[in-house]
DNA sequence: ACTGTATGCCCACACCTGTTGACTTGCCAA
DNA sequence: TTGGCAAGTCAACAGGTGTGGGCATACAGT
């Protein structure tokens, strides 16, 4: 299924390009990666972005096209699925540093959060689809799934919160595990006491 | 204990632009948020800024100085912690979009790291170390709690991730309370299999 | 009423941004 | 050897950035 490219005498820079690009795009995020750095530090000539890849959106869209790969857990048993998950993601992020750059762009930047948005309707969706019958539940527990495994990866490798830095990927997998596994395949968790038990009720306010 | 503050005539102005900088800075993030956009939201000059804040650091700090006001849970029952604490973050981001823009900033911009890593420090410690004897390992729960409570907030408030948005807040107090209060309260969970059963080990691949 | 000072606005500086166009170089085919 | 074309270089543009100095204004204390 490989397509013949024609291999371009150019390859190599739009490669250099690349990589620079992801680089710099997850150490500084969207608009602190400017073309001028990334291009100094792929040693060429920030014309060369522009000729090879259009604008800097454009740039920022060939680094950030990323595939998680996604296990196909059907033909795992259903009891495993949230270690397997944990330890693909951690695979994931901590092969591949387009992830971080994703996650950093995502959020300062329109494009980037949309990218994000993409790939969890097209390659995480199926996944719960496949563990669910019913897509509007399916959709509700992988929100909390999301939420969990993206929480960690921007603890542990954008904010670099030092305790969530320090855990070992065993200590991960054994807390974040059990909790996937609840959000995908456990039952609904009951309805908790109403608002006004236990709860102080006070509102944060701020320091003046 | 409140300072007896001389009131300035200023104070309205300076209260204009923290408003407009708070606002700028949870929409727009730190480098996309300029001087100019909020001075002018504010409807005063730019040069202003400088004067009452010094630069544009400054600004931030002012901006994103926060209390969460957590509460004191030595009180409460302690099967109830997760339910109280996941109801007061909820209040908290969408009483007071500060949190966004620390967020936000906390992601692109080292300073706005650094403010997290010490709100965590101190005011999400203390109260895990009220729940836990051993500082160390409050610190390790507290890091799964936090990686928790912030991706919610990042999927919901700044991914806006579809069917993050479209949770109720029942929803998610029913669902991440019963994790929180497990990292909080509940017992270590056991070690997974080893690596190599079950999951099939392909590492994710970029596509090309 | 007078004056000192806080407040606010205008303008400019120096720098950096993405982007473009014209130019030079070097390879490959005829 | 010649011609054509891709690859790479250089310089400049128009606009936006944080920031600072200078000047008018309006208020407060005498």
């Amino acid at each position: 299924m490989e397509i013949e490219a024609p291999r371009r005498r150019s390859d190599d820079t739009r490669a250099a390009i690349l990589r620079a690009a992801r680089d710099r795009f997850a150490a500084e995020g969207y608009e602190r990666a400017t073309i001028r750095l990334i291009a100094r530090e792929a040693d060429i000539d920030p014309s060369m972005v522009m000729r090879y890849y259009g604008n800097k959106a454009g740039l920022f869209a060939a680094a950030a096209e990323f595939d998680l790969r996604m296990p196909d857990v059907s033909y795992a048993p259903r009891e495993h699925v949230g270690v397997i998950l944990v330890r693909h993601f951690l695979d994931v992020w901590e092969d591949d540093e387009a992830f971080t750059a994703l996650l950093r762009v995502g959020v300062t930047n329109p494009a980037g959060a949309e990218k994000m948005r993409g790939i969890f309707r097209d390659q995480l969706r199926p996944l719960a689809e496949s563990l669910n019958p019913d897509p509007e539940e399916a959709d509700k527990r992988l929100a909390f799934v999301a939420s969990q495994m993206l929480g960690m990866a921007l603890s542990r490798y954008v904010l670099r919160l030092p305790p969530a830095v320090d855990l070992t990927r065993d200590e991960i997998v054994r807390w974040l595990a059990p909790t996937i596994q609840g959000y995908l395949t456990g039952e609904a968790p009951p309805s908790p006491p109403p608002e006004d038990a236990g709860d102080d009720g006070a509102l944060p306010a701020r320091t003046e």
